[in-house]
Parts: structure tokens; C-alpha cells; sequence
DNA sequence: TCCGAATGTGAGACAAATTCATAATACTAA
DNA sequence: TTAGTATTATGAATTTGTCTCACATTCGGA
């Protein structure tokens, strides 16, 4: 049986207009493209859809039960065409992020909150699972926005700045590096440096400071959570290099030091890199919006 | 935009099938017919459905969408198929009974629970309004069934015979016709004749009794309900004659009489009309066996 | 940088849907 | 009944759309 919308619409028709001649007005068309169109149907179905003995034409059972599916369906149809609209218009679409940087939580969950409430009908996520590659991810569109500090010249990619930051040192205040006003690479030798699990060109000091230096540190733990690296650096058990964003909190908690790392400042620059299609979108737009105006306001506050 | 079940079942058939030449497998079509499909589709909506930078063609937001509607709309036509072929074997379907004899409540109700536990995917009903013309309607399909006792040749219809009955007089003990053994014309004159409120060609008093002899009862008074006609005549506010099913009860009751009309003996025969084509439908022929039997059944017991 | 697999393109064949003109049929009102 | 009107059916020609075939293109991995 090779149903189609056409038939669903026409059903329907024939049982708003009240008979053929009228559907045909209601569809733009001929009466007699109906009628054979009606045959057809009928052909295929193998089921009479009319009652024919009456004048204006009338469903039948068979044809009432078709009515049931023609309004139960056709205004999904609509639906999909509406989301579709919305689609193009920018109005809806997804949002779903991957991060390349653990600590990134601090910023983003803030600044995912205030878009949620501009753009609701836009599907929002994080993908935290470090695992994969993120930008192929990107390429592939699993996910629609990368947070890296590792901008590339991809093709179709864009890199979109969003703020700077200073990667920090923290200490215990009972730490002898406590002392010092600037931490630099040898510093490092005989501590116990705690980071995120990821790879060491994903970590600001290893690629800024100990890496150059050519220095390895006394030993090496990896943690997951930040408030879990905070607590063992207040407990004197490691040191840590963060994001300033993080810090904020601890400036002024007198168990911690925080320090800045030497001998030059050293200046990061975080991106959120999107497809170059989606760059234009209007909630996009906003997005990175909110990216470079928000955080700067919290480390303020 | 111009969607067709066409294109809901190739979106599915790329999602389950993970690509597109496997997809044209699924669908029996050339992997190029189906570039072609999608290439249009896409155009239609204005959308793009698929990711194109991986090879293996997949779905995009808007693909995925439009997948959830494949598959909540997809299994409802294969439902509708169902259903369609469930009424030409002739499994379900709607038996509407219009009846033109009042009385026959009586007998059809018992009939039609027994045909409701073999046939519940069937929709019966009656219509008990007499106020239509019920051929016509069994005509335009507004109806399944007529009870008649009038059979008439008409193209395209069918009289079924289902049982001969005596229409019977009836009067309370009391009524000085309680004398007589048999009941004929001249006996009326003196009578309130109760009847069922419709015309007298319909009424088996008239049609066999009063009218050929030119009898015109001492007065007439119509009533809706079997019940009431009984109560009536057991009160002898009048006499009245009905099919002999309908007296089974009474007549071991010694407040009422009955007596066979004459002075010949009357036999009518009841029938089912139907639509021709409906009639080899097995749940109709069905009906016809349950009315043909049940009925005697009920008189002998 | 090359190979193989997957997708895209264009022309022609074919099927299906539509239209126009007209016939057949049912309803309506006198 | 019957004429008149409204409604549906039919047939042939035309248009529209979809498919296949053959070939070009692109992508991903060795």
C-alpha cells in the first residue's frame, strides 16, 4: 500500500470541504486530479474509503479510520516544519560543549546559566569526558564548541579569544615557598606537584615553565576535582599551578599562598573554538559573548 | 516543504543502516537515487540533514529530528495496514442495525451480546429512531443492517429471511373477547387498539387484519414501549397485537389472554437487509446464522 | 600521495500525477 | 416525474518527478 501525505491531506480535505469538487478548491487543484487520486488510493488500499451511493462523496469506516491517522499526523508535520524554521532562524539549535580545560567549570557553569535563560529552546551541554580528541569531535559535529587554549589553523574551524589569565602557583602557607615572591621552574624541584589527569602539553606548567626548563618535579599526583587539589595543597600534601579564576576564593584564606610564576608574567589566552557555519549564528554569537564579558566580572567580584 | 513517507523512511534507513549506500541496499534502490532524494530533500526543508565532512553520511541536529518524527509516524501507517487488512478479511468492521419493527428489541438484544463476545473488534449499534427512512440509509452506508418484515427488490441490496412469527392478539382476562378463540376484524370495533407509534403499513394489525376487512378500531392510541403497551392492556385500557416472542411472558400470566388473529393463520416472516457486498462478510453471515437461530430458541423457552 | 570506498552529478527512461474536456450520476424542487 | 443543477467519473494528452546508468568527485587512511 504506497500511502502518501498527499492521500492524508486529501482525506482530510474531503471531510472538512464536505465533498470532492470543494476539497479540490481546498487543495488547488482539479476535481478530477481527486478523483483519480481517490482511486488510486482506493486501488492501493485495497478498501473502499468512500461512500459512493451518496452524492457528496462521504467517508466510509475504512476511511474514517484513515481521517483518525491524517489528524493525528499532519500536524506533526507542521511541527517539524516550524523546528525547521526555527532551525534556520537561529532561534533553536544545540549547543553542546567539549572542554579541553578541567578548571573551566568555575567560569562556564556561571555563563551557561544566564544563557540558558536568553535561549531556552537551544539544547545545551558539556561534555566533560576529556577522553577524546575534542576538535575532530568538532569537525565531526558531536559537539558544537571546544574550550582550548591551544589555538590551530583548521580549515572550517574558528578560534574565538575569550579572556586572559595568569597561571597561578598555590601553596600551603606553612610551605617554604611561601617565602619567595616569584615561583620559578627550579622551585619545582622538591615538590610534590598535584594536577588534573591530562596530558603534560594540556597542563600551563608544564608547557610554560617546567618544559622549557627542562625541570621535573620531586613527584607528580593527578586529581580530578579542583576543590580536591585545593584541599590537599592546603594540607601541605603537593603544590599546584591554576588558572587565577580559581583562586579567587583562597586570596584571602590565610591557609593558602598564592604566587605569581617567573621569571616573566605569563599571560594565557583562552579560545572556544566553533565551526566557522555556526560562528554567525545568533546564540552562538551570544555565547561567546557572555564567554569574554562574564568571567572577567567574577574575578572582579 | 514537501515531505514524504518516502523521505522519513530513508532517514531511517541511513540511521540504522550508518550511511548511505548501505541505506540504498536497505531500500532496494541505487545508492544514486537516494543522493538524488536527499539532495532534494534538503533543498525542501533548507535544512542540512546530514554531516557531510565524514564519510560515512550521518545524521545532523536537524536529521535527528526529523528521525524522531520517522519513527513515531512510521509505525502508525504500518498500524493503519494492519488495520486495513483486518477489514478486508473482514475481522472488524461496523454493524449499525436500523430496525423498522419495534418489537424486536425483544429477540436482538440477546443476539447481539452473543455476536458482541464473538466479534468485539466489531462496532455494533442500533438505531432504534424510527424516524428515518432506513433503506435509504442502509443505502448510504449510514447503516449495516434493516430489520424488516417487508422485503422489497432493490439492486445492490439483500432480504435475508430470518424467522417466521405470528403476530397475536392480546387483551386482559377481563375483555370480553377473552371468550373467543379466535380473534378477527369485526372483534376490533369496539377496542382502543394500542400500537407502536408508526405508520399502519408497518403494523401487522393494519397491514393483515384491519385494512384488507376495512376495520377502523373504536379509537387508536400509540406507545413507545413494549413494557407499557402490557401494562396498558393488562389494565384493559385497550387490546393490542404483537409478534408472539414478545408474549412468551405472559402468556402462563392469568391476567391477560392471547389469541391467534384469523380466521386464517397469519405468518410473517422477519428479514435482515443488507448491502450486498456486506453480506459474505464473515462476521455479517454470522449475524444472519445467530439471527436465524437464537430467536426460535428464545420462544421455546 | 596514492588507493579504495563512499558520495555527488547529469542525461535519459519510465512511471505517476495532473489537466482539460466531457460523460455519467445523484440530488432538488417544481 | 422531470428538468435542472451539483457532484463525481473517465479518457487522452501533458507535465512532473523519480529512478537508473555511467561517470566524476571527494574523503580517509596507509
Amino acid at each position: 500500500m504506497h500511502l502518501e501525505f498527499r492521500h492524508l491531506r486529501t482525506i482530510r480535505a474531503i471531510h472538512q470541504a464536505g465533498g470532492l469538487a470543494r476539497a479540490a478548491d481546498l487543495l488547488n487543484m482539479t476535481q478530477s486530479a481527486l478523483s483519480h487520486q481517490v482511486k488510486g488510493l482506493e486501488d492501493q488500499a485495497g478498501v473502499e474509503l468512500f461512500v459512493r451511493r451518496s452524492k457528496p462523496l462521504k467517508l466510509s469506516v475504512a476511511g474514517l479510520r484513515m481521517l483518525k491517522l491524517a489528524e493525528r499526523i499532519l500536524p506533526e508535520i507542521d511541527a517539524l516544519e516550524e523546528d525547521f524554521k526555527a532551525l534556520k532562524s537561529g532561534k533553536t539549535g544545540r549547543l553542546h560543549i567539549a572542554m579541553e580545560c578541567h578548571a573551566c567549570f568555575d567560569w562556564l557553569f556561571p555563563v551557561l546559566e544566564l544563557f540558558r535563560r536568553a535561549w531556552p529552546d537551544v539544547d545545551v551541554d558539556i561534555r566533560a569526558g576529556l577522553a577524546f580528541e575534542a576538535l575532530p569531535a568538532l569537525m565531526r559535529e558531536e559537539v558544537d564548541l571546544v574550550i582550548s587554549s591551544d589555538p590551530v589553523q583548521v580549515e572550517g574551524m574558528m578560534f574565538n579569544p575569550l579572556f586572559d589569565y595568569h597561571p597561578m602557583f598555590v601553596a600551603a602557607a606553612s610551605n617554604p615557598l611561601a617565602g619567595k615572591d616569584v615561583i620559578v621552574a627550579e622551585d619545582f624541584r622538591d615538590q610534590m606537584l598535584i594536577t588534573y589527569p591530562v596530558s603534560r602539553d594540556k597542563l600551563d606548567v608544564f608547557t610554560e615553565i617546567l618544559s622549557p626548563a627542562k625541570v621535573e618535579p620531586r613527584g607528580l599526583r593527578q586529581v580530578e576535582l579542583t576543590a580536591v587539589i585545593l584541599m590537599l595543597v592546603g594540607s601541605n600534601r603537593g603544590v599546584s599551578v591554576l588558572p587565577d579564576w580559581v583562586l579567587r576564593d583562597i586570596k584571602s584564606n590565610a591557609d593558602y599562598v598564592t604566587r605569581p610564576l617567573g621569571p616573566g608574567v605569563i599571560t594565557k589566552r583562552l579560545y572556544a573554538a566553533t565551526r566557522v557555519e555556526d560562528t554567525l549564528k545568533p546564540y552562538m554569537a551570544h555565547f561567546l559573548k557572555l564567554g569574554r564579558s562574564e568571567p572577567v566580572k567574577l574575578q572582579r567580584a
